[in-house]
DNA sequence: TATCCAAGGTAAGTT
DNA sequence: AACTTACCTTGGATA
């Protein structure tokens, strides 16, 4: 076992928290099984484990992190330090990113919960399974479907006694029938999930390819697997690749649009989704969409 | 206890 | 190209 400690004095604010429980990686779980209850300062010091890929760390490499005020703590069958660093984007300057952030009171009132938050670089290819389970479904279930997914077909992993699971690779995914994903609870996304797997599995496409091109063209890409809309597409671009001014259009900052930017929407999907970019800022728009995300879809629950 | 509704949408069929 | 509709499943709201 290897371990260490990753001090964020250097790296500027940050809150693991909200990071991994704010809807954007499903790949991570709560060691206290308390993912999304929100139990406030409980969650500060939880303790959040993952399976980083053989594509991103060499060998499929177990990782649990923690936050203990100003530092990571973390201990992982690999030296894990850069790959944390890369998954949590400790490498972003938030302060200036947040700098960029339109003045607006929903956009306040989102930093004043979840100052720290950041976007995830999370593995392509979870992340295109994960949105596509997405569609009409709630984050704690989208998650449960990331859990069933990785116990059926993902690789084993022992670590400190305790077993866990990669996600499956695109192979080992593209072997799962349709009516076994359904028994996975995935309903109509299955085939979805399916027929993409194989997509990836037999190399007909390919989700990195798209880091070459402009926004517009990479979002109109990923639509070619199946299951991919503009939406799905928008939050692959935004959560593993690195665009940072892609705006998912779900129904949240859907709504936030009728309610403060009705200006911006546009009828369609690529004019609004320029307009609203406009609106947010067209560099790092994605990060302000995931603090109002994060905040609307958890300000009534706060409430209660 | 029973019924209804919406959940981080997409694909396929119409107009 | 824009507009409808069907689609799995289930936790939480409403009757």
């Amino acid at each position: 076992m290897e371990s260490g400690t990753i001090s964020l004095e250097r790296v500027g604010s940050f809150d693991l928290q909200s990071t991994l429980e704010s809807g954007q990686s499903y790949t991570w779980d709560r060691a206290d099984g308390r993912m999304y209850e929100r139990t406030g300062a409980v969650g500060a010091t939880a303790w959040y484990h993952t399976v980083v890929p053989k594509s991103l760390a060499g060998t499929d490499a177990f990782v649990r992190v923690r936050q203990i005020d100003e530092r990571l703590e973390w201990e992982s069958s690999i030296d894990a330090h850069e790959e944390l660093c890369t998954l949590l984007r400790l490498d972003d300057d938030l302060d200036a990113i947040i700098e960029s952030f339109p003045e607006e009171p929903a956009v306040s009132e989102a930093l004043d919960r979840f100052y720290g938050m950041r976007l995830v670089r999370d593995p392509p290819f979870s992340t295109l399974i994960s949105f596509i389970c997405s569609a009409q479904m709630r984050v704690s279930r989208i998650h449960q479907m990331q859990r069933r997914l990785a116990e059926s077909y993902g690789t084993r992993v022992t670590f400190d006694g305790q077993t866990y699971h990669a996600f499956p690779t695109p192979e080992q995914l593209a072997t799962a029938t349709e009516s076994e994903l359904r028994s996975l609870k995935l309903g109509y996304r299955a085939p979805y999930v399916r027929e993409s797997a194989k997509m990836v599995a037999s190399g007909a496409h390919d989700p990195t390819k798209v880091r070459e091109l402009s926004y517009e063209s990479a979002r109109s890409s990923l639509t070619e697997f199946v299951g991919v809309g503009e939406k799905v597409a928008d939050c692959v671009l935004l959560f593993s690749l690195g665009f940072l001014e892609a705006v998912p259009l779900d129904t949240w900052i859907r709504r936030a649009i009728a309610e403060r930017f009705p200006d911006c929407d546009r009828g369609t999907y690529a004019e609004t989704s320029r307009a609203i970019r406009a609106r947010l800022g067209d560099s790092y728009a994605g990060y302000v969409q995931t603090y109002l995300f994060h905040h609307l879809r958890t300000k009534e629950m706060a409430s209660v």
